[in-house]
DNA sequence: GCCAACGTTGGC
DNA sequence: GCCAACGTTGGC
């Protein structure tokens, strides 16, 4: 199957690319979505090899930073059954687990950050997800065209990825 | 920090 | 199954 694309969202004070730079081989599991939409599409849609748009929420200004890699396809995200972490949910259950993730590496940081006011003031952008007013999905889909205009917007050649 | 937009919960 | 109340997200 191609490869899609994906945006992916955080508070740089939670958890931010220098956070995920940080990790082991750089590599994470996306955890704590707790939204039936962005779970959908981490348990069915997205997949090892696809891309993802590494976004800073709740910041100023709020900006596209870097990219990264999915290694791993969906799976059940372990903190909902952890008693002690954040982001357990009692109404879960290991037969039927409610809540998924992914593992994401730091791919490329940008040349330039992609702010949301530039990405509102594109107008091929204009359908793009996160420009959408009262768009709060954590994780997005991406087009392939709105993937290589960001990135020529970072100051990425297409070629280079 | 405010608050509009959105998603979820739960009483009925 | 409706919808008011509530909690959260996230731009500003």
């Amino acid at each position: 199957m191609a490869r899609r694309y994906w945006l992916f969202k955080s508070e740089p004070d939670v958890f931010g690319w220098d956070h995920l730079r940080s990790c082991p081989d750089q590599t994470t599991h996306w955890d704590g979505v707790r939204n039936y939409q962005a779970r959908n599409l981490l348990r069915d849609e997205i997949q090892e090899g696809d891309l993802g748009f590494f976004y800073h929420s709740r910041t100023t200004p709020p900006h596209i930073v870097g990219t990264v890699e999915v290694t791993r396809a969906g799976y059940p995200d372990p903190t909902q059954f952890d008693p002690k972490a954040k982001y357990f949910d009692p109404k879960s259950n290991p037969e039927a687990p409610r809540w998924y993730v992914v593992d994401v590496r730091a791919a490329k940081l940008l040349p330039r950050v992609v702010s949301l006011e530039e990405l509102k003031q594109e107008q091929a952008l204009s359908s793009m997800m996160v420009v959408q007013k009262g768009a709060r999905l954590s994780v997005q889909p991406v087009t392939a065209r709105e993937w290589e205009i960001v990135i020529q917007m970072a100051g990425m050649s297409t070629i280079a990825e």
